[in-house]
DNA sequence: GGTGTGATCGTA
DNA sequence: ACGATCACACCA
């Protein structure tokens, strides 16, 4: 599979032009590929996202309206929204449609490492087995450098991110719960995760 | 396998 | 003050 990724094509932008929990489903299987600068590629199937969405989510970095970090949720769909948190990671999601004037993402919560393991594992070094390598949000985003310079990044173009379609189908019936990490208020009881289940590369997830 | 805790800083 | 988190210590 890794000598193909170089081969695959990014999904089209209609692709992510859906409500953002229609979306969020779909990309499970799909492969987040990233192009680095020399020219090779690393890759993740992805078996873990979430959905959030605009004024109705108060789990959503895009809640409150537009700031300066959540922009590229309200700048259309298909685009790569990297955020930075708790003071030292990153995260990565793709934009998906939005009622008007609102924003909507799908954070990109775990994947199977497919191409480029050895870089994963430089740049993961806290990582004791290769299952853990892209197994969480801000471990997927290190694994392929995903970093801020790449906020905004178009993932439907030649760009240095995209997601692909194998052939691999999503799971006709995924693992659904509530989303992680959200605190009493910040829409907790919304049941917008989904995951591939029984795949050991899914984050062991503390919900609180 | 599980729980508890500190790290570290941009954002609102 | 609080995160769309993680690694590590420690217990089982």
């Amino acid at each position: 599979v890794s000598v193909t990724v170089a081969r695959l094509s990014p999904l089209d932008r209609s692709c992510y032009d859906r409500p953002v929990a229609e979306l969020a489903p779909r990309l499970l299987g799909r492969l987040l590929v990233r192009r680095e600068e020399d020219g090779t590629f690393t890759a993740a199937r992805l078996v873990e996202v979430e959905a959030y969405g605009g004024v109705d989510d108060p789990g959503s970095h895009a809640h409150r309206g537009r700031t300066r970090r959540n922009a590229t949720m309200f700048s259309g769909p298909g685009l790569l929204y990297v955020y930075f948190t708790y003071g030292m990671h990153w995260c990565a999601n793709v934009t998906a449609a939005a009622p008007d004037g609102q924003g909507a993402a799908v954070l990109l919560r775990a994947g199977a490492p497919v191409a480029g393991l050895e870089a994963m594992r430089a740049r993961r070094a806290g990582a004791r087995t290769d299952r853990e390598l892209c197994a969480g949000p801000a471990r997927l985003a290190a694994a392929l450098g995903i970093t801020g310079d790449l906020d905004g990044t178009d993932c439907c173009g030649p760009g240095p991110v995209f997601l692909a379609d194998d052939g691999t189908p999503p799971p006709a019936r995924p693992g659904r719960s509530r989303r992680v990490g959200l605190g009493p208020g910040r829409g907790e009881t919304i049941r917008w995760r989904w995951y591939v289940r029984g795949d050991p590369h899914v984050s062991r997830a503390r919900v609180r």
